[in-house]
DNA sequence: CTGTCAAGACGAATCGTCTCGTCTCGTAGT
DNA sequence: ACTACGAGACGAGACGATTCGTCTTGACAG
């Protein structure tokens, strides 16, 4: 018995075609725009960015991961903001998201990756390592702030707060139970932060705004 | 040119097999837990059912419809609670969900066919018609009883209110980022209730507890 | 020269439709 | 009543079409 655990023999990242890179991931984008996500084939992708379906499958496991990677590329480019009021901070950072999920060439690909990794447990650990930790990681980090600075009661569990205010956002999102803009993220933020601060009132404890 | 619209000659439901469309709801359900929704196949339902494939698509145009169907009958059997507490009966009621959500037999199911829905709009359709929408109608019935007995505001957006409550339930169930239990479920009612008594307390209205 | 590149041929899997003969009903004629 | 008939759903599975992911080829780049 020769090797253990081979494997697939990595390609070498050094070699790789950047031009050809890009030009897959705005394949992706455009065709999700013009025909949805479920009639995307991966030659249509290799077709339109005038590649070699092959050069896709070296780099990418699925077509949902190049959604993946291009989706993640726009969504890096969203600023977060820091301006010493927490419940201002949250409202401007979930109307940017409602915003930006809104869009009609970044909400309707989204969501169908989303769906995709329903049916590829791969697909879904990778969503959630490099597109959604990230992003709660940013909003646990300003709440924490907020705590230290006695905005927040002590006792929260702040990624669950972070998952209530962003899960009411990703159910509009995929479920489009109702409209999705900015009146909604106010709400969400406000009822929320609120909500948090009212508990600890009861109990004695600080309060936002 | 012969027919106007000619829609498709529907078959009679009189004539229809009961035990076939049994069959069919167990075989789905139990595929789905053994090797789940990806990996079944319309034929490998039909074969489990002892039934035709044509049986299948003479009454459901998919078989993310199937499931549908199957888990609308299991949810239909959960009971709905009013005790004229609407912070016990909304805790009550998400704390249901999530126990049916968190079984293994039930919640990966439900992902996967709101997953499959996100890639055919017809199916998310009915499963925002058939499923999505009368649950949604129980709890605003309920928070419109509380806030016509003073336990709520009276300008808020009863609908906007079950979407953020159901909405972080729906998202732990999806993206799998964090427990999805009673506790999570008792804080998320919590909180909401509670920040929508506080936002009317800084105006002057009614309270929760 | 080694490895990625574009282009496309290839077999496997799954789809939804179609065909076949059987079986179960409702109904009409005796 | 009882039987004969016909319509339509039934189980089983063949079929063409589509899409998948891999494999092959020759050109080109580092």
């Amino acid at each position: 018995m020769g090797d253990v655990a081979t494997t697939k023999a990595e390609p070498l990242a050094s070699r790789r075609s950047e031009s050809s890179r890009l030009a897959i991931l705005d394949a992706a984008l455009s065709l999700c725009r013009e025909r949805g996500f479920a009639n995307v084939t991966v030659e249509a992708i290799a077709a339109r960015a005038g590649v070699g379906k092959q050069t896709i499958y070296r780099w990418w496991p699925s077509k949902g991961a190049v959604l993946l990677d291009a989706l993640e590329g726009v969504a890096a480019r969203v600023p977060t903001a820091d301006t010493g009021d927490v419940l201002a901070d949250m409202r401007t950072r979930l109307a940017q998201v409602v915003e930006l999920y809104a869009d009609v060439s970044f909400g309707p690909p989204l969501a169908a990756l989303i769906g995709e990794a329903q049916l590829d447990p791969h697909l879904l650990a990778d969503f959630l390592e490099r597109y959604l930790r990230p992003r709660r990681a940013d909003a646990v980090q300003r709440l924490t702030v907020a705590q230290e600075e006695g905005q927040l009661p002590d006792d929260l569990n702040l990624a669950d707060i972070s998952d209530v205010m962003f899960g009411a956002v990703y159910h509009r999102l995929l479920l489009r139970n109702g409209p999705l803009n900015e009146a909604y993220a106010y709400f969400v933020v406000d009822t929320v932060l609120l909500g948090c601060a009212a508990r600890a009132a009861l109990t004695g404890g600080p309060s936002v705004g």
